[in-house]
DNA sequence: GCGCCCATGTAACTAGTTACATGATTCA
DNA sequence: TGAATCATGTAACTAGTTACATGGGCGC
């Protein structure tokens, strides 16, 4: 309970999706749940040992002609188990720093150009991600192995939250901006 | 550019406000910017005395009889150019985890009644942070001094964007919920 | 020949949290 | 008497990033 490394957490569920070496670990993070969720080679390797030594996790080390040898890795019974243990657990939200908001905070120095400079960044910003949420719907929806799995739904909803917080960051960006240039006069009335 | 140490320009924003020990800067940021950042008092006096070191701050230690005694530090003019500077400077946005959505993630043999009591934990949270906004934005509106400063319209921005942020997490948790607990129906159409 | 992708790892550093240590005053 | 608030700090640990180190194959 006390101490949790969430790394171990999302290797583990990486590789109940399927076997991975270190490195196929990392494409999967980067390509699937990267809007909420990064990894990095240098806690990747690290872990996965940890995991062996513990029993969570076996390796395999695989020798294709004309490639670098790869150490794949499958979750064990005990990773299953630990990994599903966890999954039942309830979230442990830990506190989010925003930048954006720290510098906005203290800006009433800052030339309101600058100010809008940042929203507008921050507005073009989210509209890419939104357009990104609506291109890995499309793809997941494309796809018909993916469509008829259990994990469907799932990732689905992962990407709307996604979307629903772009949208929102979006809107808010255009209203702060207008409020902003505005001067206050909107306030009273 | 390289390394930012950003509780160094948290600190300075709040010293930019008024001269502060570390402990009031402390109850500054809960009780202001607790939305969306968070100091503790491990970073705070280190950082203070660093920064005195720098010349960014100086000290001055006040007695005041029947209470322990304060350090209180003022931001310097170096200080506030530093301060200033930053400012300026683009948003470097870090990649912020989001535990729910992991877990949701993996979540395909999870029972269904675990993950909505997840999403529904979810939306309460951000239901009392909309409670949360709206009193803060209602308090700041009735201090009269806060009001007519500079700060005002800044400090407003924030509260909004946590709100519009809870807001859409809100509506994500409902309909995630419907369509979880509809099954798959309502995809097709 | 150059750069990119595949593939695995370590070292050094930066940041952040938790627990510990101390001690006075105030209020219930 | 015991908890809360005021007030400052350190030690130990956990987590996370960046840079470094290595080296083959493939396509342009």
């Amino acid at each position: 309970m006390a101490t949790v490394n969430k790394t171990k957490y999302a290797l583990l569920g990486v590789l109940n999706v399927m076997p991975c070496s270190g490195y196929d670990i990392k494409k999967f993070c980067d390509s699937s749940i990267s809007h909420f969720w990064n990894e990095n080679y240098a806690r990747i390797y690290p872990v996965l040992k940890e995991m062996e030594k513990e029993g969570l996790v076996v390796k395999e080390t695989e020798h294709t002609e004309g490639r670098p040898s790869k150490n794949v890795y499958s979750i064990t019974e005990a990773g299953k188990h630990e990994l599903a243990a966890w999954l039942l657990e309830p979230v442990q939200s830990v506190m989010g720093r925003n930048e954006l908001l720290l510098k906005l905070f203290f800006s009433s120095e800052v030339p309101l150009e600058n100010i809008i400079e940042k929203l507008e960044k921050e507005k073009v910003k989210h509209e890419k991600l939104v357009a990104d949420y609506l291109q890995m719907e499309a793809f997941l929806k494309a796809d018909e192995q993916v469509k008829n799995s259990k994990d469907f739904p799932l990732w689905l909803a992962t990407l709307s939250c996604g979307r629903y917080n772009s949208e929102a960051r979006i809107k808010w960006c255009q209203e702060t901006i207008r409020s902003l240039t505005n001067g206050f006069a909107k306030e009273g009335d």
